[in-house]
DNA sequence: CTGTATCCCCCTCGATACTG
DNA sequence: CAGTATCGAGGGGGATACAG
């Protein structure tokens, strides 16, 4: 009940409003964990994938993992799989668009990390 | 930011140096975890806080809890601790500049959810 | 009011083996 | 190649009591 409270008017939301209405505990739950940013990073940000690539490009995790890591997310709507019926199998596994709305996201963190933290 | 291969997809200038030069590890080290986001937001968008009062505006999170994340934080440059020695004693914590330049990255994550998920 | 100090649970995550 | 099935360890997180 203080602190700044933004004079009059504003283009931007309420910031007490802004705070109430951006549940983390929400938002942790579609994207937190250890793993499922860096998945769609590599997934947004170099297209679909195939498993095999994904485990190449996701540094230190196992098949156990990433098989339930993208369940998960497909789950939420942030990837699709699609399997062809060959010999050998192959699956492809690709960014939605719900997960592509991320990228402003990844690229502000990007830029964060490059201005406050890498110096 | 020099290119690699972006030949087929991606209009942003995206691509697989982004991913290598942007470590989900790292950042989670910092800002990762239940609560540090939560803190995080509070303190940002509405300023300087006691202990008491961040322990009331962070559902749920418990005294131990609350003062090791604060640590955490301290410790990584993102919020600052003010002590006044007074009886009873009061203790401030406030957002630096290095946690305030996330801003963006709230926005942007706002946003998402506001436009993808709550609908 | 703002912390420490303990104790302990649970849940994430990892290692390994096996299958179509 | 792309999974599933177990089992187990570790630590993040929680509850409680106590202190300055």
């Amino acid at each position: 009940m203080n602190v700044m409270k933004n004079v009059t008017n504003k283009s931007e939301p309420s910031n007490e409003a802004f705070a109430e209405r951006c549940p983390m505990p929400d938002i942790a739950r579609l994207i937190g964990g250890k793993w499922k940013l860096i998945i769609l990073q590599v997934l947004i940000f170099q297209g679909t994938k195939r498993f095999g690539e994904l485990k190449r490009d996701v540094d230190g995790i196992t098949q156990t993992m990433l098989t339930g890591q993208l369940r998960a997310l497909e789950e939420d709507g942030l990837v699709t799989r699609e399997v062809f019926p060959e010999v050998p199998p192959r699956v492809e596994y690709t960014a939605t668009e719900k997960a592509m709305a991320l990228t402003k996201m990844f690229h502000a963190m990007h830029d964060w990390w490059m201005l406050e933290c890498k110096k």
